[in-house]
Formats: structure tokens, C-alpha cells, sequence
DNA sequence: ATTTTATTTTAGACTAATCTAAATATTATT
DNA sequence: AATAATATTTAGATTAGTCTAAAATAAAAT
């Protein structure tokens, strides 16, 4: 149907305004995401309006369409499904699964990822705690809170991670902390923002507001 | 290090020369097998023999070299990995794996095709009788013999099929022939050279020369 | 309201992979 | 050995996706 560079543009435009989807994206937003020059990504968004997965009007950036949307999220779908296959069945690092899963989530297969799903019992997070949408691009509601807005002696589980970085999941595997990992707010730090808190009920740490802040806790 | 066009061409020529190594592949072979036309082959063979990848001499046919067989090992044993993972544990049926290992064979990732290997307990045979290569590109010796070649009474149990086309495969599901199902012959008929064999012990049936000729038989 | 800076688009070029049509080489047939 | 048939290669085009450099537009600063 589309092209694994079709895909990934579109996988791009949903990632950026997954917070915010009534947003237009910059041409050098999506260059940056893409690794590509400004100028190859003025060409795909000609192509991607000409098959009308895209909205575009020169200099004024970029939506998705329906369509688009909906071909996004089947990505989308793909790439999670794949790297939770990967980390649960395989037995990858959360920091390995990203690059894998960049290929494997242009195999076109509809059989294949239902089975995949059905074979892993329809997870609904990733191993990052980013939702699987469902085989109709449904997404389940997460309601997780950063861990920095927890109050002192306040408790909970680490369910997702914002930053993902390869880097940042080597050093937060390094504090011990995974997903699922509970956590404990021992005292907020005013002057650098940082916080002390305890992991796994063992050791208590210092950690960085930019760690901190790319850390989402459920209950 | 390779494109997928590239890794099929490879792919293609090994394929064509299993049986005989030192044979020569001509363009006309392999436009049939990659459903291209001569004009596409010769191109990529000058590219191929440019990578030393093949012995290309004009109008002489083509080999591999020693780097383009090893490459060539390389992708055979991904593409029968993921096909056995396809039927034993997504539950597909043999006659649908192919198209989709066609393209799970070209994601780039050691780490990846190694911890399937493990994760399937390092699988001997495809879903269709055929070796899979080690991480060396070693092959396990099959020895299966032809069932036309069995004599009246003698037994064995299905271990390769030759033809792989769907529609053989689902003519053999039909007959409620697959993998490993014992077979007995019970007499050749001289005239037509078909077969009558009985199934799994219970079945009896006439099965024709074309059939016949193409399941492989162990004990 | 100009001018400067930043962003985006256009123009033109390149590579991989394909095609058709024409030219050339090889093989088979008389 | 000459001719006919078949196989292969070359020539020239096309499309997707990329690039650099230049031109055009929009936004920010004076
Ligand atoms: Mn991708
Ligand atoms: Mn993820
Ligand atoms: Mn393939
Ligand atoms: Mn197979």
C-alpha cells in the first residue's frame, strides 16, 4: 500500500502531535525527526497530500487527515506490538527494541500482527508504557502522573518513560529502575529541583529533575 | 550492508543452484525467479559482481562467490527461521508463511536472528522439510528419499515437499498429508506410475505421479 | 515600516531499481 | 557453414527518495 519511507513520514507526523493533534507540523520539525533536509520533506508532504493522508498548504505546515491518521496508527500498532514481542519473548533490553522495531513494523501483514497480537494476549502498553492501539487504532487511556508532581512520602510504580533515548534507559537500568519498579518521594529539592527518592523499598537516590521529569508513575 | 533487491537476487541465485553449487545461473533463470525482466538481471549482476558478491562473465551465466554464497546462507537461514516461527508458534498454516518470511528475511539485526534461534530451540528443518542454516551457514544432512522410489509395504513419515506452491501444499492439507504423517505404500501402478498409499494408518488413497514425486519421505 | 534572520520551497542533480525497444552474441537447425 | 531462433546485453526512460544551492516567503528585530 505505502512505502516503508511513506510510512515512517506519516509515523513521524502522528509522534509529534500525539499530545496535541489538532497542531501543525513544521517542515523542520519533520526534517529533524527524520534525519532528512528540509528539501526531501517538502517533496513526500507533495506526494503524501496528492494521496490525501495529509492536509498541506505551502508554508503553513502539516496534519493528518483521517486516512492519514488511521495509516499512522497502524504503524504505530506495529512498532509497539513488535517491541514488546521483542522484550517479553525474546528477552531484548528496553533500550535494544527501538531500532528493531523500526523495520519490522513495515512487514505488510494484516494476519500477521493479529496473530502477533493474539499470541501475546493483546498487551496494552509497550515496554517504554506507550499504548498499543487496538487492531481499530484505539488507544487505552494510561492516566499516569510524572513522577515530579508526586508529593513527599507519596508512592507508586514506574509505568512509563517519556525520553528514550537508548542513553537515558541504560543510566535509569542502572539506578535499578524499570518499568514497574516502585518508587517512593522522599523530599523535592528546591534549589536544583532534583529529587531524593527511595527504589524498590532498598536504596534511596538523588536523582536529576531532567531524569525525574521523564518518568511517569500509575498507582 | 545490503538492499533487499540485492538480498533476493543473492537469494535467488543460491536457490537455483542448491543442488548443484558449481553450476552456472543464466539471466533468463533469474528473471523468471525474481519476476523481473532480463534487461533488470543483467544490471544488478554487474552491480552483484562490482560488490564481489558474484563470478559474473558476460553472456556466460553466474555464480557465487564465497562471500556472495556465505551472504546468500545468511538470508536462506532468517527466511526459514521466521517461517518456522510463523507455523509453531503464530500458527500459520505451511502454505502462507512464505510471502511473509519473503520480508521478514531483510530486517538487519544479528542480535535479533540469533535470539529467535534460541527462543525456537535452534529448529533443524522449515515447515517445509527444508535445513536451516546455522549462524556458520552449515546445513544439517537430510537424507529423505523420494516416495516414488519407495517399494510396495515399505513405510516412512513425511519429511520435505519439493513443490511449495500453495496450491500443491493445500492439496496435501486436503489429503490430510503434512509433516511428519506416516505414509505406507501400497502399490505402484505401472501404467500412470501413480501411487496407492495409505495415510496415517487409516486412509487409503490414490495419489498421482506429479504428487508423489514431490514429498520426501524418513523413517 | 524596513531590514534582518529563519524557514520553506524550488531547481537541478544523483542513485537504485525497474522497464521497453533495439542491438549483439550464442546456440540450434537446416 | 550459413541461417534462423533464442538468449543476453545495451541504450535510453521512468519513478522514489534523497541531496545542495538558490530563490521565495514568513517572522522577528530594529
Ligand atoms: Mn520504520
Ligand atoms: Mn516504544
Ligand atoms: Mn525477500
Ligand atoms: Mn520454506
Amino acid at each position: 500500500m505505502f512505502s516503508p519511507t511513506e510510512e515512517n513520514y506519516l509515523k513521524a507526523i502522528y509522534l509529534l502531535t500525539e499530545k496535541d493533534s489538532a497542531r501543525a507540523v513544521a517542515t523542520n520539525e519533520l526534517s529533524a525527526q527524520m534525519n532528512t533536509r528540509a528539501a526531501s520533506v517538502t517533496d513526500m508532504l507533495k506526494r503524501l497530500a496528492d494521496k490525501r493522508l495529509i492536509h498541506y498548504k505551502k508554508y503553513k505546515g502539516v496534519m493528518l487527515t483521517t486516512s492519514g491518521k488511521s495509516q499512522a496508527l497502524a504503524i504505530v500498532r506495529k512498532h509497539r506490538l513488535w517491541e514488546y514481542f521483542l522484550v517479553e519473548k525474546l528477552k531484548f533490553q528496553w533500550d535494544e527494541v527501538h531500532a528493531v522495531a523500526e523495520e519490522l513494523e513495515h512487514v505488510k501483514s494484516e494476519a500477521l500482527i493479529d496473530k502477533l497480537d493474539s499470541y501475546l494476549n493483546n498487551p496494552k502498553f509497550d515496554p517504554h508504557g506507550d499504548p498499543i492501539p487496538d487492531r481499530l487504532g484505539k488507544l487505552s487511556a494510561s492516566g499516569f502522573k510524572n513522577l515530579t508532581s508526586l508529593k513527599v512520602n507519596e508512592k507508586g510504580k514506574v509505568a512509563a518513560v517519556i525520553e528514550q533515548q537508548p542513553a537515558f534507559l541504560k543510566h535509569l537500568d542502572k539506578l535499578h529502575i524499570h518499568m514497574s519498579t516502585p518508587l517512593k518521594v522522599i523530599e523535592h529539592i528546591a534549589f536544583d529541583k532534583s529529587m531524593t527518592i527511595s527504589i524498590n523499598q532498598t536504596a534511596t537516590v538523588n536523582i536529576s529533575h531532567e531524569v525525574a521529569k521523564n518518568i511517569l508513575i500509575t498507582k
